[in-house]
DNA sequence: CTGAAAGCGCTTACAG
DNA sequence: CTGAAAGCGCTTACAG
């Protein structure tokens, strides 16, 4: 039913080759034949057949991406800049996640092994570290979106947690903050002592060394950053700033100051890390450390979509830097 | 370089059609053979290649999804829903957007005539209804994950708006409210229409006919429900409760109520809808009608892969109920 | 139970 | 400038 190359051929009175010619504009064909199969391609309206052009050729002009999951607040944003891209350069993008577990990533490992998709981009499910390597090291085109500052061994976009937490630092400092309190990510990402290692050295170097018992680890949850600060106001641990290691701590840690009658930022001052939408919606606004998650999403469509095309990739991991947005949980106006 | 269909045809000694058989587990197959075949294939390590496979059986074992953006807050609660049930039925997921506008629609509809996918899902585009009807009427199928109230002439699920809002209405007259407010999504939508002819009626059911200065139309973003609530409230209109269509606006209500020193519940009840993990943070949590984002997302795509393994696409909409969640912004304890 | 051959819809040397 | 033929890696009648 679908019309296909012959159908074409046949009404221009030519070769297959010669359609095909045409169609990707490869050797010389007489402007006239050409005339004469355009025309009869537009009259048809014939598409090549995806499926059969890439098998011929050989790639399927497909990226594959693989997520931990797509509820997560900042994921939209992630694939949004990937998609953007992707589109762009009229390639298609495959979707996976692990939301279901090992069978998700039985499923994702057969799609691999049937050549489903050229190249790879991935956001890191937790422990599949060692299988992208894998991957890698097997020959498929991988770029990593690198949100838990993992540094791996094969090219990856991240942003500069260590800087983004010494400007949040920097700001505080400046606000008259000498006693922060910090509320951490997991201790065992990477991300997290970036963060708390920017963050921690710049008070020091203002000689204000952060006490250990002002570093609460958390796990990025509001609740986590409501109980760090309950806790602490209930141990009377005195503190005129909190730093969360996200937006979503950030935000917990706003309502338990307010539970507790605090001001912020009068008595507290509070930044997150993130600056997603709801920054902008706490109470006060929330300043926060803005990750630039839409533009990794892109800059590494862009690397892995241009090394399929044959470029380079770039060999040490692209960063892009955070910015700090400041709103009134620190004192803006 | 990857080893094909022959390489196993070749070291287990028997043709390629043998493989096939074994492969595919249609016709039969002697057993010491088929053993034979199986043990060259694990040894191997061999995956059909998909591409292949998909064209020589003209179907590509893909669904397509296009929504309009990747960003908005519930969109990865549908998308995950989708691509649960893609990724377990063993089909692959080509995620579009047409965030890139007219450009993204022509990337989006070339591959849809380049046959890249043998089904769609769509959170639809805004005014791209009448080309998705095009494709659905040219043979594509496509089910429609349906957030506007479009009911339109295909496949499609939705929700109990109308039945949602009644149920916000029911619960704020339970509790006595007497006088509500509502902001509304933008008129254009049928969702807007169905959940303000819910919540309208029950309350004229109530004899509490709803005042049209009290039907504040928003567009369902933050500022919205706080430059309604703001407005009303300089106008000095009475009002003891806020019905919001959706939690965002619903949290911008909440934050001009706090400014204007109105205390919620006591003063004024809100009521969001959506029911986003948002609605537990805001303060106080926030009473939502909860939209049932993830099973449509699910139900729509297991009405799309079960009508492309041969099943009857269900006639009417696919309904799936919402639900009352109760929080501290109508008195929960 | 098994295989040779044609076919899916293209591309790409190779020859003219 | 143009075409016949082989090939991409499978599946599927058809024949035995």
């Amino acid at each position: 039913m679908p019309i296909t190359i012959v159908d074409v051929a046949t009404r221009a009175g030519v070769s297959k080759t010669t359609v095909s010619r045409v169609l990707n504009g490869k050797g010389e064909v007489d402007r006239r034949t050409a005339d004469r199969v355009r025309a009869v391609i537009t009259d048809l309206g014939y598409v090549p057949n995806a499926r059969a052009v890439n098998l011929a050729r050989g790639r399927t002009r497909v990226v594959g991406m693989l997520v931990p999951a797509l509820t997560w607040p900042w994921m939209g944003e992630v694939l949004q800049g990937a998609v953007d891209v992707v589109e762009s350069e009229a390639y298609g993008l495959l979707l996976f996640t692990c939301n279901r577990g090992d069978e998700s990533m039985r499923r994702f490992a057969s799609q691999v092994s049937a050549r489903s998709f050229d190249g790879l981009l991935v956001v890191e499910p937790e422990g599949t570290l060692d299988y992208i390597t894998e991957l890698h090291r097997r020959g498929l085109p991988v770029v990593l979106v690198d949100d838990r500052g993992h540094q791996p061994g094969f090219p990856s976009v991240r942003t500069t947690n260590e800087a983004g937490a010494r400007s949040a630092a920097a700001h505080l400092l400046h606000r008259g903050r000498r006693r922060p309190l910090v509320v951490t990510g997991p201790r065992r990402f990477g991300c997290t002592r970036e963060r708390t290692a920017g963050f921690t050295e710049a008070y020091a170097e203002a000689g204000l060394p952060v006490a250990p018992d002002r570093l609460v680890e958390g796990d990025f949850t509001f609740e986590c950053g409501r109980a760090a600060v309950r806790r602490l106001l209930t141990d009377r641990v005195d503190f005129d700033a909190v730093f969360a290691h996200n937006d979503l701590s950030a935000a917990g840690a706003l309502q338990a100051l307010r539970d507790a009658g605090r001001r912020v930022p009068t008595d507290v001052a509070v930044v997150g890390f993130d600056d997603l939408p709801l920054a902008g919606h706490t109470h006060p606004p929330l300043t926060s450390v803005r990750q630039p998650l839409r533009e990794m999403g892109a800059a590494a469509a862009r690397a892995l979509i241009g090394h399929l095309a044959g470029k380079p990739l770039p060999d040490p991991p692209t960063v892009i830097p955070t910015s700090l947005t400041v709103r009134a949980s620190t004192g803006a106006t």
